[in-house]
DNA sequence: GGGTACACGTGAGGC
DNA sequence: TGCCTCACGTGTACC
C-alpha cells in the first residue's frame, strides 16, 4: 500500500523536533473520517479503517509520552520504552521508600528530644484509641446494626504524606453513628491517629487524621464508601 | 482465520488467575518456530507469523508488567494503561520533589534552632545532598506580603443548615497562611464560628464554621476560590 | 538475505 | 444497532 500514513516509526522517534504538543489528549494530526480521498464519504469498510488508524496513532502518542516522562531509555523500541518504563517505576518506588524512611527518622529525631516531653496527654487525649476498645464488646452486631444506618453526606480523602491521610466525612448524625465510623476504619485497618467531630443540628462533621499504607485516594474514598454501605447493609455484597 | 491464538486481550486481563511469570523476560509461553500446523516445517512465510506472534505477545507481556507496577489503573485499555502509567511516574516526580522539600526544611531546622536544642550535631549525616541548604536560604526572601502566595491543596465546603457553613480547607503551610486565610474571610464577611486547624509536614489541614447568608456552596467555594487568589497576586483580577 | 520492527487493513467480539 | 478494542497475517523498510 505505502499511502501517505505509513511513517516509519524510528523515522519518528529519532528526529528530535517531532511537534509533540503535550502529554494529554492533544489531537495534533489525527485523520478525519470524511473523505479519505477521492469524493467517497463514509463508506461501511472506510469508517472503520479511518477509526483503527486513530486508534493506533493515539496508541503510538501515548507510547511516545510515555517515552518522554522517562529517562534514560535505552532503545526507541517499544517493547523497550515499556520496559524501562517498568524499571523507572520500580526505581522510584525504592527512591521514595528510601527518602520516606529518611524523613521519617529525621522528623522522630526531631519530634523526640529524648530528655523531656512535657504535655504527654495532649497526644493522646486525642487519639480514638479508647474508643476503639469500647467498639469490640459490641462488635459483630450484625442483626440490629443496621436499623440507622450511616448516610454519607460528604466524604473527601486527601493524601498528606507520610502514610498520613485526612479524611473529612460529613453524615448523619444517629445513635450508633460514631461508633460505626469506628468500626468501618478498623475493618479497613486504617489507624486514627486523631480524629476531631463537631455535631451540628442533625449532622456530624469528622475530621480524621489516619495512618494507611495505601496512598491512593481515589481508592481510599471507594474503600470507605464500600465498607459504609456494606455496613449499613450486611446482605449486599457490594452497593457501589 | 481463529486459530488457537486468537485469544482476547479483554479475557486475558480480567481472568485472575493469569499466569504471568514475573516481570522479568519469562517467556512462558512462546510460540515455536518449527511445525505450527500439519507437517509444513520452515515455510517460508510461516516463519514471520510466529515471529510477528511472538513480537506481539512480548510487546502485550510487557504492557502486562507496566499495568502490574502502576496502581489505580482505571481501565484495562491498552492505551488507558500506557496514560495512567504517565500519570503515574508524573506523580512519582511530584512526590519526590515534595518530599525532598520536606527533607530540606528539615534538615534545615535541625541545622538551625531557632530558639533552644540541646544536640545540634545530632546525626547530619543522613547521606543526602548538602547543596540543598543553600536553596533553603535563598527562600527565605520575603519582600512583601504576597511573598508566600496560599496554595490550596483542597477545598471543600458544605452546607450544614441555619446559615452555617462547614469549610475544609488544606493548603501549604508558610509563615502567614492563617494570618492571610483569615483576611480571606473577613473580606468575604464570612463570620468565623469555629475553627481547627492541624499543622502536619508541610500542610494545614483547616477545619472551619463560617456564618454566611449565602447557602450556595458552590458559590462559596468559588469566592473562597477567587478571594485566594487574588490575595496571592493582587494584579491579577482572578487566577483562576 | 535472514532478522527485526513497524503500519496497515480486516474480521471478530464486547458493550 | 454502531462504536470500540483487539489479534491476526501481510507487506515493507532498515540493518
Amino acid at each position: 500500500m505505502e499511502n501517505i500514513t505509513d511513517v516509519n516509526w524510528e523515522s519518528i522517534l529519532q528526529q528530535e523536533d517531532y511537534s509533540w504538543g503535550g502529554l494529554e489528549e492533544t489531537f495534533s494530526g489525527y485523520y478525519d473520517s470524511s473523505s479519505p480521498d477521492g469524493g467517497q464519504s463514509s463508506s461501511p469498510a472506510s469508517k472503520n479503517i479511518v477509526s483503527e488508524r486513530n486508534r493506533r496513532k493515539k496508541l503510538n502518542d501515548r507510547l511516545f509520552a510515555l517515552r518522554a516522562v522517562v529517562p534514560n531509555i535505552s532503545k526507541m523500541d517499544k517493547a523497550s520504552i515499556i520496559k524501562d518504563a517498568i524499571e523507572y517505576i520500580q526505581l522510584l518506588h525504592d527512591q521514595e521508600r528510601t527518602i520516606q524512611a529518611e524523613l521519617m527518622e529525621l522528623e522522630s529525631q526531631k519530634l523526640e528530644p529524648e530528655n523531656f516531653d512535657f504535655n504527654q496527654e495532649t497526644k493522646s487525649s486525642m487519639s480514638m484509641e479508647k474508643s476503639k476498645k469500647i467498639r469490640v464488646e459490641q462488635a459483630f452486631d450484625s442483626s440490629g446494626s443496621s436499623s440507622y444506618p450511616i448516610e454519607v453526606q460528604d466524604l473527601h480523602v486527601s493524601y498528606m504524606g507520610e502514610k498520613t491521610v485526612l479524611v473529612n466525612l460529613t453524615c448523619n448524625k444517629r445513635r450508633d453513628t460514631i461508633v460505626k465510623l469506628c468500626e468501618v476504619f478498623e475493618s479497613l485497618k486504617l489507624k486514627i491517629v486523631t480524629a476531631n467531630i463537631y455535631a451540628f443540628s442533625e449532622r456530624l462533621s469528622n475530621t480524621l487524621f489516619i495512618q494507611a499504607d495505601e496512598e491512593d485516594t481515589d481508592v481510599l474514598k471507594i474503600q470507605l464508601e464500600t465498607a459504609i454501605s456494606t455496613l449499613n447493609d450486611p446482605h449486599s455484597p457490594m452497593s457501589m
